[in-house]
DNA sequence: TGTACATCAGTGAACGCGCGTTCACTGATGTAC
DNA sequence: TGTACATCAGTGAACGCGCGTTCACTGATGTAC
């Protein structure tokens, strides 16, 4: 048993695997964790019956891992970053260009969201992983460093491109963005049948949304209304 | 331990309490688990701790409770039922009133975020349960089951006003919102110093892409578009 | 190309611990007369 | 209002089990000459 309402938790992998073998291993190990999540969720997951999924003993897992927690923090940041990383090309592509043909953007967030369901299914666990860390405290930390950073890097550039926005309207825009994002990317990944509904409305609500902050025209309206 | 891998897991509460006494303790079975969730996750989270933690012991719990899924179940039953009522309450008022004045549209919905995270808190272990919910895939369902037929309850509503908008738009906008409604009062559950910015950005976006749909602008200019 | 050796990778067996759960019980509350 | 009894509520003690984790080990891979 870990410390129980005792001291930190480790989180980083032990040792890095050298040879291909090991290699090898180190990802069994992370593909048995993804196929047990949605069987039986964080809850019920154990290093043994990860070590037995991967077709391991025990100790072999625990050479990599010093606990079940350093796994889902590796899982978590792969994703994490293909995720940012897929959001970052999109918004220095041609694609993002608010404020020309509205079709077109709404075509470019629904390329987004595509993309972004593809990176989580391309994962083993896919949306489970953020299920995981959104569940356990100690993992929490993980995703809010990691999405506090990017969201900056993403208000910056916004900011950047429109720079008579309201830098206020620029990090709420980017901060609802990304969670809108987020959770319709997940529903999409485990709910096929009104994925492409949803995806559809989701691309419509967030290009006209952009239009008006990089138009500030709901700022102007108060602007107007309270003068 | 209960069935590994194996049969159904009992979700129903076993002896519903009679006397005050007993009623009291239900309570503080509830309280416990809601104290603990964000202290450590569903996870760690086991039934002799929280028989402790509510000054019990641990067969006092299982004269109520079959095991801790059934106490979540319970407590997520609860929350459920009261976020759908405070939509309900918000759709049937005449707050709801898309069409009019967009300003007035705006506070609308950020009265209703408000609202929502009120009875997020006012739940012990508030979001957790949401979190611990998603990530068991056993009380998934309960969740799954409770929003399918409200969203349908919502969309006939909309329907109801809006009988010239394309049906799949309605259901879709609906899905969608109730994802963002969701996923932003989450969010404003336990960080602050964005909820209000957050609140803002998301009551005028939903406002303004509700006035897309129930005029179908985004509709017309494909078919226009198409045509 | 072949052998000797060093390092890397994985195993078998074992441990102590907290968990889930049950049972026969004691104590508290309510009710009938 | 008081006592006797039935039912409800909670306890103490105990159990078997899987979990996390370690250790000394065997086997596999790579490297030097």
């Amino acid at each position: 048993m870990p410390p129980l309402s005792g001291q930190p938790i480790e989180l980083d992998p032990k040792v890095t695997p050298l040879q291909d073998r090991a290699r090898a291993t180190y990802e069994q190990i992370i593909q048995a964790t993804g196929e047990l999540l949605p069987e039986i969720g964080i809850e019920r997951l154990s290093t043994n019956m990860i070590a037995e999924r991967a077709g391991l003993t025990p100790p072999a897992l625990y050479r990599y891992f010093p606990n079940k927690y350093a796994i889902l923090s590796e899982m978590g940041r792969r994703l994490i970053t293909a995720e940012n990383q897929t959001i970052a090309e999109w918004v220095q592509s041609e694609e993002f260009a608010i404020g020309s043909n509205l079709q077109a953007e709404i075509e470019s967030f629904a390329a987004l969201l595509d993309r972004l369901r593809d990176v989580v299914l391309a994962h083993p666990g896919g949306a489970w992983i953020y299920r995981a860390m959104s569940a356990v405290p100690v993992l929490q930390e993980i995703r809010r460093r990691a999405s506090k950073d990017f969201v900056q890097v993403i208000v910056d550039a916004v900011a950047d491109d429109f720079p008579k926005v309201d830098p206020d309207r620029v990090r709420g825009a980017v901060l609802l963005t990304a969670i809108v994002n987020h959770a319709v990317t997940e529903t999409m990944a485990d709910d096929f049948p009104t994925a492409s509904l949803l995806r559809r409305e989701a691309a419509i609500m967030m290009s006209i949304y952009y239009r008006d902050v990089v138009l500030s025209r709901v700022s102007d309206d108060r602007v107007k209304r309270e003068s």
